[in-house]
DNA sequence: CGATCTGTTGATATCCTTCAATTTTGGTGG
DNA sequence: CCACCAAAATTGAAGGATATCAACAGATCG
């Protein structure tokens, strides 16, 4: 799998490599669309709800995450954006942003041009189709946190959450064991899990004490993964990173084949 | 706005025709879709978790859910599927399904062909779109689904819950004013918004008292609609129901024009 | 027409929140 | 580089929202 041009690794060509096996256009394609990076500060605002959308981008650097603050200040965290996630790939479908976005540690992102998308959508179809797959990821994501929310207990819940993180971080070449870089504060972990802080600080303490975690330093690993994607009902399947089946990738050889000719095109500015 | 043929309005064409307006030749694909529909009772497993998606559908009556199984027996409702509904349109791109469909009540589906899916996304870039936008309100709702069980107490989620279902069969044609059929038992209900059907019951008792709603025979009306949206902190702008800003419009119109000559084929079978 | 599911109500249990105080960490300016 | 300040982490005690358990009535369905 080459996921990588001039020695750094590109993390949206290796999270879609878990989906289709990549020709060289494509990955050409997908490094182009990074080449811009503008950087931002923690805390930064880069999409606010009520807006309109404005240009879709990659997180390339960085994390950040969807929100929604409700009236009394509460703060709701909806998905984690790392990198090689897209951000409102197609939002400008949309009159209005429906949640923010926001930087949480200092960030680099790239903006795609909506031509650049149609163009792609057009004429491109297995990368169209690898951006409809992790659109399907991080729905597939979102109904694993209304489980979540909706059926587990403190617990589970900061397993979960735990497990899915170590393993998004493990698809895009960010870690290879079982353990990752956690920049997320107590207060985020409770806005994004539906749990207050102390209550959060609580159930990481029974980890640490049950040696299922070590968490310091902003430093997260797993010392026991398997009790704890037990405690969560865990299980990866949801992330989607298996591919696609062979006849499913035949179709889409197939469909590349019908458009061929114009990929040059659309790997420059 | 027409969104029917030989007198009999079709939701579909209903639903998206919030997201933009709709040719005749669209509004003639988006019926054929719907033609070759099946029957199911209620309570039928439509889609299992774990298997390999099959092909896509559109919900053409009644109603169904998507649902996740916990190893202990609970259940978690994930969306609702009403009339218009795409479904696993483009599952395909999974090895596996991560969750389940069934029917709630008796229900009729059209099942799509997946080269009917591609001829669409390929040709009919207007129409691409349209699906995309469904899509979108799909994401939305799921992330409201999230916002709902993470920060709402029991009294706001079922106040929610009331309100995005009166809302959404308005934008399918099927109410006109704050009453539906609600065809939901209290303990699916429960397993929708995280709650028991005790204390569903509770919440709704309470909402009787307060004449907030009236319930009964599977018939629902929301008798003070501003206050249970106070109650729920809901604001129906996650809907997405505005449509397209003029600027977008014709910038659709235009990739539209890029590819004509192609309709009719689609059109057929 | 019996059996099963749904709706309803009460009593008790529990998980998580709230409130409060203290320590530790991290960022910033002098 | 240190001092300072705000935010985060931590711990304890008390309260509240929802779950659990139990019982029964009413509705629905084969």
């Amino acid at each position: 799998m080459v996921d990588e041009i001039g020695g750094i690794p590109n993390p949206l060509v290796t999270k879609l490599s878990h989906f289709a096996r990549l020709s060289g256009d494509d990955i050409r394609l997908l490094h182009s669309l990074s080449l811009k990076e503008e950087q931002f500060g923690a805390d930064t605002t880069l999409v606010s709800e009520g807006e309109v959308p404005r240009s879709a981008f990659v997180l390339t650097r960085g994390l950040a995450c969807r929100y929604r603050l409700l009236p009394d200040g509460r703060r709701q965290i909806l998905t984690f954006l790392m990198p090689g996630d897209f951000c409102n790939i197609h939002a400008f479908l949309q009159r209005a942003m429906d949640h923010s976005v926001t930087t949480i540690v200092p960030s680099r992102i790239a903006a795609i041009p909506r031509e650049r998308v149609s163009a792609i959508a057009a004429r491109r179809p297995r990368l169209a189709e690898a951006i409809w797959w992790s659109e399907m990821q991080e729905a597939a994501m979102l109904r694993e946190r209304i489980v979540a929310l909706g059926r587990r207990n403190a617990r589970g819940r900061v397993a979960y959450l735990l497990c899915e993180l170590v393993w998004r971080q493990r698809a895009i070449g960010l870690s290879e064991d079982h353990a990752i870089r956690l920049p997320l504060t107590q207060p985020e972990l409770g806005d994004t899990l539906g749990l207050t802080p102390v209550h959060i600080n609580r159930v990481l303490q029974e980890f640490r004490r049950e040696d299922l975690i070590s968490l310091d330093q902003r430093r997260l690993a797993l010392l026991d993964m398997g009790k704890l994607q037990e405690i969560a009902g865990f299980n990866k399947a949801y992330l989607h990173l298996e591919g696609v089946p062979d006849e499913v990738q035949r179709f889409l050889d197939g469909l590349e084949r019908d458009s061929a000719g114009e990929a040059e095109v659309l790997g420059r500015r």
